[in-house]
RNA sequence: CGCGGGAUAGAGCAGUCUGGUAGCUCGUCGGGCUCAUAACCCGGAGGUCGGUGGUUCAAAUCCGCCUCCCGCAACCA
């Protein structure tokens, strides 16, 4: 079986997790189910990176040891991704024991293989917060945590050389679709390669928090190898409990990385660097989507207009959630998050759209067919008493749709394979329309044309409701309750082809996706 | 001239690479339908495509200049 590997970036866990976390984390869930629907031998990974100074300080304003701090919030993401419906098959903590030690084993090989030596960072000094700072992170040329007077200081750390790296890198970049989208290929070729890659600092003296550097233990290993490492560790590279790096390309195996813009330089530079240092394959395609802002700003803690995933989860399920952050997605740039978009996306596109047609096509099974649809036979070479082109449309834009979302899930373009999904539901309950089954119930004549017109819609429902069950896992189960089909009507395979003899027995069930009074909601 | 992205109907966006009657969703106005979650379907109004100059038979689209917004600039998804 083919092997396909998706990772999340590893969160830095110095506060709650909040929706932009779920963004990044809902949209590997919904590419890794649809592979592993597709048959592939999916691995989906996800994590915490624990490590650092800004966590050994925010352990301390709390009173707790770093490690205690950590636990208290890496629970709080493991909490989340199993209320969001998370199917990761590995959380890794930079912390666990065995990522530790296979930290360790590849600083070694590098420092072995000459690719790292020991010389001198220079930096913006705090003298009392004992940090270091770039000029960039500077407030007013002062120290941006205390606000107090910075001095130039160096101290000894260990670099990487990057040099021997660039070429290739470049080329992973401008010649190939590794990273998307492209626009972001010029950001960084202009900005980090064509000036020159600098080498990069890969240890710290100036806090404990960390991996020790085993051979010059007064160094902590700093973020770059530890956390980037993480993808690999977790698979078992250097690592004694796993050993799953056949996930890590070769064999066709294929790898993908979401990542959010702002570390996307990390992903596609220093990561490619350590990668080839340690002679590994690079992974297929990275996909660096933007941020999530509200109300037009920025989200951020100190003003305090973080979204709380679990409210909204509770208030208006978990999938319209998942729903409505990949639909809004847009493939480039950022997209302004508020109460209102959601609720009409919501309201919209799943209870107008999909809840409701499932709905008005299981209550006319039930009225004119007591819940069974009957087959009958269709005699080819009659002309027909009726009209079937809206038929052909509809049978068409069904069939056709699968692979049209299989192209859009490589790229990955998610808030597109919702729209090509939803533009095929749209169809349906214009085919309502077009047919008009309540005037065919009037004469009992009719009743093989009602129960074909029927029969489209449960088979365009079917097949809608099983491309979906990636992006809605919880919800599409129960529209399969309904219309009266079972795991095996919604395989891979039968979302591509349109059945022509299937017994369809209908179940009236609950609203699957209620409709939210978006006034009453937004005043409370 | 640090780098990149953006400016298209009241709102949010697609279209720009490969010039050829300006499109989608929401909202709004009118109509239809009554199977359905006051849902669904059809139609209308609403845009000199940020400004300006140029290339062209033809420019949202190509080229020059200008204005404004956002992000990045060594670790906030």
């Amino acid at each position: 079986m083919k092997k396909f590997y998706i990772t999340t970036p590893i969160y830095y866990p110095s506060g709650n997790p909040h929706i932009g976390h779920c963004y990044t984390t809902v949209a590997c869930d919904a590419i890794a189910r649809y592979k592993r629907w597709q048959g592939y031998d999916v691995m989906f990974s996800t994590g915490t990176d624990e490590h650092g100074m800004k966590l050994e300080e925010s352990a301390r304003k709390a009173g707790k040891t770093p490690k205690e701090y950590v636990d208290e919030i890496a629970g709080r993401f493991i909490k989340l991704w199993g209320f969001m419906n998370i199917s990761y098959d590995r959380f890794i903590r930079t912390t666990d024991e065995e990522h530790k030690k296979a930290v360790q084993r590849i600083f070694i090989k590098l420092h072995e293989k000459g690719l790292i030596y020991k010389g001198e960072y220079a930096g913006k000094y705090c003298v009392p917060d004992e940090s270091f700072w770039t000029q960039s992170q500077l407030v007013d040329g002062k120290c941006p945590e205390c606000g107090r007077e910075v001095i130039d200081a160096k101290e000894e750390a260990y670099f990487m050389k990057m040099q021997p790296f660039a070429e290739r890198i470049e080329k992973l970049l401008t010649e190939t679709d590794f990273l998307q989208p492209a626009a972001r290929v010029n950001e960084m070729v202009n900005n980090f390669i064509k000036p020159g890659l600098e080498d990069l600092c890969v240890s710290r003296t100036t806090f404990k928090w960390g991996i020790p550097v085993p051979f010059d233990p007064e160094h902590v290993v700093y973020v770059w190898i530890d956390a980037l490492s993480n993808y690999i560790t977790l698979l078992g590279y250097e690592n004694d409990r796993h050993d799953d790096m056949g996930y890590w390309g070769g064999d066709g195996g294929y790898v993908m990385q979401l990542t959010a813009k702002d570390i996307v330089r990390f992903h596609s530079i220093i990561w490619p660097a350590i990668l080839m240092a340690l002679e590994l394959p690079f992974p297929k395609r990275l996909y660096s989507h933007g941020w999530i802002n509200l109300d037009g700003k920025k989200m951020s803690k100190s003003l305090g207009n973080v979204v709380d995933p679990f409210i909204l989860g509770e208030r208006y399920g978990v999938d319209a959630i998942r729903y409505q952050i990949l639909s809004d997605m847009p493939f480039n740039g950022d997209f302004d998050f508020n109460n209102r978009l959601m609720l009409t996306r919501i309201n919209t596109d799943l209870a107008n759209d999909l809840g409701n047609l499932v709905s008005r096509t299981v209550a006319m099974v039930i009225k004119y067919f007591d819940g069974t649809l009957p087959v009958f036979e269709r005699d080819d070479s009659e002309k027909l008493p009726y009209d079937d082109s809206y038929d052909n449309e509809l049978i068409n834009m069904s069939t056709a749709l699968r692979k049209k979302v299989d192209g859009l899930i490589e790229v990955p373009q998610l808030a597109q394979a919702l729209s090509e999904i939803f533009a095929v539901i749209g169809r349906a309950n214009k085919y309502i329309d077009e047919t008009t089954p309540w005037i065919l119930a009037k004469d009992d004549a009719n009743k093989p044309r009602l129960a074909t017109v029927l029969y489209n819609l449960l088979e365009t429902i079917r097949i809608c409701s099983s491309l979906l069950a990636a992006f809605m896992p919880t919800t599409m189960p129960r529209v399969w309750e309904q219309i009266g089909v079972g795991e095996a009507d919604t395989t891979y395979e039968k979302a591509g082809t349109w059945n022509t003899e299937y017994n369809y027995v209908v179940k009236k069930g609950d609203i699957i996706f209620p409709r939210f009074d978006i006034d009453k909601e937004l005043s409370e």
